[in-house]
DNA sequence: TTTACATATTCCCATATGGGAATGTATAGT
DNA sequence: ACTATACATTCCCATATGGGAATATGTAAA
């Protein structure tokens, strides 16, 4: 009988945070909601990518809790969850120490945060 | 904004740093290079998966930057690059206004500064 | 109702991914 | 030179992933 030849675990399965943005698409979808919260349509005429794509990937971000969704008549009003992304705030805070410790960067640091004001990927 | 032109698309091929960390196997790595230099064979004791899951993990992680290798004679020494991870924080910082106080570092560095600009320099 | 609209879901495909076994490649030790 | 060690790489497999087209579902509008 042709027995599969022992499939180890895959157990990839199930995202959490931190695969989800992993996805720079899915990235770019966090960034607008967390300009404001729109609908599916506001996002694909926004991102320019198919109906489809846009609701897989919010999809699966709604499944792991990073944006949350508010149904009005036929719309779906979806918005970020920000706290659902302190994990990875937490994980990187082991990094933190490393960081600028001088006046100049720390000076560049938030310059290059203010610069961020109007969204783009890194 | 996320700039994506129509046309091309789906190639991931090119691991950027978000999708490195978005494997929970590559951050069990991290975490112990963050602790101290490791060799390959030391990770693989403390982790203990197959050297070549661990060596191929590894070579992620080097390509995106996140850890160097330094050989040495038939070891290869590997550490974290921590500055590489900060475009995630930068990203993230986005959401800091939503929990408040995670510029803990750079608070205490500012009241550094201006307890040292009191009077006591050189 | 009938139709238009907003969005989710399914289907199918191509490719990416992760894992282990086997193997290749240096380098150190004898 | 021969062997052991440390590690990278290759090969093969099974599954996960992302994308679009087509379709289903639910709701508002006519």
């Amino acid at each position: 009988m042709g027995m599969y030849s022992e499939g180890m675990s895959r157990v990839k399965t199930t995202y959490d945070v931190f695969s989800a943005i992993g996805d720079p698409k899915r990235r770019v979808l966090i960034e607008h909601l967390a300009l404001k919260e729109m609908t599916v349509n506001e996002l694909v005429t926004a991102v320019k990518w198919s109906q489809p794509t846009v609701s897989k990937h919010l999809s699966v971000l709604k499944k792991v809790g990073v944006v949350s969704e508010v149904k009005e008549g036929r719309y779906r009003r979806y918005r970020v969850q920000p706290e659902e992304l302190r994990p990875i705030q937490e994980w990187m805070h082991q990094f933190e120490k490393y960081w600028g410790n001088t006046l100049d960067q720390l000076d560049s640091y938030l310059n290059q945060i203010q610069l961020k004001g109007d969204g783009n990927e890194h």
